[in-house]
RNA sequence: GGUCCAUUCGUCUAUCGGUUAGGACGCCAGGUUUUCAUCCUGGAAAGAGGGGUUCGACUCCCCUAUGGACUACCA
């Protein structure tokens, strides 16, 4: 025993003692590496295991990026050019030396991810963001990013819901390398990709369990559980329960056959093992242990529509479309242990997936999940694009029509729940991707900040160029049957776009470019509209009339000599001539106005000021 | 009820055993401005509670509380 610790040591000295050798690692430092090794070595695992991503980075041609080695406080840059080559392999032998056997193989993996929804709607937001994860997983690791449609229970099928998740996958910029929605989506090698499309393939393997005794078929109807249910508090088909039920376990191997013959529907229930400690690695959320008991015994597959449930096609699909990550909303948690089950009776467990579970999208105020009437209710889109329900006609309505930029969105939904560990904010697509880790995904349910998305939206929107936004605004223009030359609008939308968040928002902060005031703020006419002020109106007219050259800077300058010429108050001659151009306190710098307006436009609402208002 | 997961400003989060606990949204105040916004500066604002382990805990462990997910022949 001694012995071995001696061994030990001395093997942690070596690697400490490379380690100083071929980083920039300090002395003083080292100690606390050894430390690490003799007494934390779970934390050791997740010290290695934190860069084991950007060492498959570098693998890719990549060799401009450097892997930073972090310890404790001090940020190590840890790859300066190719020489240090024999580093990687250094760092590389250390991973291997504290993984198990299974993890080596992973990391010579392909990276390959799914987004596997269901068609039952429109895509909910969470939905979208879970998809977001996985592409930037992907995109980040060279590997594919899959489309699969889970659509096994025909019951809830919803047409249009499968164009909808494409459609708006493709309007967030979320690409799909293979399956539905790809490029070439027959020509995926691993086609169909939609799970009624693969009926015949799920029996096969549905066989193979029954034969190996791992799963039994049952007959008992749903009202019989039913029944079974209310009779026994907390009823679970398991282990304790499956001998009183009725199931080719409790009958003759003779009655069962002939049930079947007579055409008799059945499930096909997997045999769980009870008390064996069923462990899923989450890549989230570290090691979750259960014991067997708690899980029932789940029906993989129903004879009435020859499919599997989702729980048996999820895991045979991902197997054969050699799926390397699973990564999917928390609600599926619980049902993992099930699934790592499943691989090892199907044999496997070699090939198993790695699972990531992400936190839930919460509602922005009280608890629980999002939902769509929470978005009702408060006022913001939970979908990524308006829906009309087949059946009821019921709206709902989504980020893209609400007048979000599909970048806003998407980066408002990256950092939910992921954040790149610096003070950045904003960041492009090819950002998220190069900075995405699993590793940085928080635990925890986010609630959804509608506010934040807003500002997200402001931040793009004052990105953009004017001449992008014009363009977007000219369409605006058009339905309201406003006509305005281009180059104007350029004009304009460079002295309001600050003041909005969506384009939308524009024509509100903009209308008075395009038409005279036809009332006047009350409030504002009270307070700046006083006795005098008409022959001051008067007097601005004939001032103006005065000008040729009508350029805001010009024009500002004239004005302000007359009134400084009739020792007028600035702010009492702006405001009236601004309530009288705009007809509310509220615009631009008012000679920026004057200028697009014109002369004899800005005039003639002085005159009708003045009418008016007396 | 059972199982699992989680818990840092109002919200999203940083922190990998030693920090005046940092940033962002929102909020408040001041400044800029002829208006309203924008913008700039500043401010208030947090480790659920209790036990351990440790020289030292927001950080590791346990308990409690709270919240969430799951608990279908749905996904």
């Amino acid at each position: 025993m001694t012995h071995n610790v001696f061994i030990r040591f001395m093997e942690i000295l070596f690697y400490a003692q490379t380690l100083q050798y071929f980083t920039n690692i300090k002395r003083s430092k080292v100690f606390d590496v050894l430390k690490f090794f003799l007494f934390k070595r779970h934390k050791v695992m997740r010290f290695f295991s934190n860069f084991k991503m950007d060492l498959l980075f570098f693998d890719k041609n990549e060799g401009c990026r450097r892997p930073e080695l972090k310890l404790k406080h001090s940020r190590i840059e840890f790859i300066k050019h190719a020489a240090q080559l024999p580093t990687i392999f250094v760092i590389f032998a250390l991973y291997i030396k504290f993984c198990s056997q299974d993890k080596k193989q992973l990391l010579m993996r392909r990276v390959r991810v799914r987004f596997a929804p269901s068609p039952t709607g429109p895509l909910h937001i969470g939905g979208v963001r879970t998809a977001l994860y996985n592409y930037l997983f992907a995109k980040k690791h060279g590997g594919d990013m899959l489309l699969r449609i889970e659509d096994t229970d025909s019951a809830r099928f919803v047409p249009g819901a499968e164009e909808y998740i494409v459609e708006s996958l493709n309007w967030l910029g979320i690409t799909i390398d293979e399956g539905v929605g790809a490029a070439a989506e027959s020509n995926g090698a691993h086609a169909p990709y939609r799970q009624s499309e693969r009926k015949g393939i799920y029996r096969k393997y549905v066989d193979q369990l029954l034969e190996a005794g791992l799963a039994y078929i049952a007959f008992d109807t749903p009202a019989e559980l039913e029944a079974k249910r209310s009779e026994i508090a907390n009823f679970q088909y398991d282990a304790k329960t499956r001998d009183m039920m009725t199931n080719s376990l409790t009958l003759p191997a003779d009655e069962v056959n002939a049930r079947i013959s007579n055409g008799e529907q059945y499930v096909v229930r997997i045999k769980i093992e009870p008390d064996q400690e069923v462990k899923v690695q989450d890549l989230i959320r570290g090691e979750v242990v259960i014991n067997s008991s708690v899980i029932d015994d789940k029906v993989l597959f129903k004879s009435v529509d020859e499919l599997p449930t989702y729980h048996m096609a999820n895991v045979v699909d991902d197997y054969l479309m050699e799926i390397s990550h699973v990564i999917r909303g928390e609600e599926w948690l619980p049902s993992a242990p099930l699934h790592v089950l499943l691989y090892q009776y199907l044999g496997w467990q070699n090939n198993m997936p790695e699972f990531a579970h992400l936190p839930l999208l919460l509602k922005p105020e009280g608890n629980g999940k999002l939902s769509k009437r929470d978005g009702d209710r408060l006022g913001f889109p939970v979908f990524p694009l308006n829906w009309k329900d087949p059946k009821t006609g019921e709206p709902s309505s989504g980020y893209r029509e609400a007048g979000y930029f599909p970048e806003a969105v998407v980066n408002f939904l990256a950092l939910l729940g992921w954040n790149s560990g610096t003070e950045q904010e904003i960041f492009s697509m090819q950002e998220l991707i190069e900075l995405f880790s699993l590793d940085r995904v928080s635990k925890s349910g986010a609630k959804f900040d509608y506010e934040k998305g807003k500002w997200f939206n402001h931040k793009y929107l004052q990105q953009k160029s004017n001449r992008e936004i014009a363009d977007i605004f000219q369409k605006i223009l058009i339905e309201n049957d406003i006509i305005e030359d281009s180059e104007k609008l350029e004009k304009i939308v460079s002295l309001v776009k600050e003041r909005v968040n969506f384009v939308n928002e524009l024509l509100g902060q903009s209308i008075f470019f395009f038409k005279a005031p036809t009332e006047y703020d009350a409030k504002t006419v009270q307070k700046r509209w006083k006795a005098e002020t008409p022959a001051q109106m008067e007097g601005l007219i004939q001032t103006l009339e005065a000008i040729d050259d009508f350029s805001a800077e010009n024009t500002e300058t004239i004005v302000k000599e007359w009134i400084t010429a009739k020792e007028y108050n600035l702010g009492g001659i702006m405001n009236a001539f601004r309530l009288s151009v705009v007809g509310e306190p509220k615009g631009p710098h008012m000679f920026d106005i004057t200028e697009i307006i014109g002369k004899e436009e800005t005039i003639e609402r002085l005159k009708k000021a003045i009418d008016t208002l007396g």
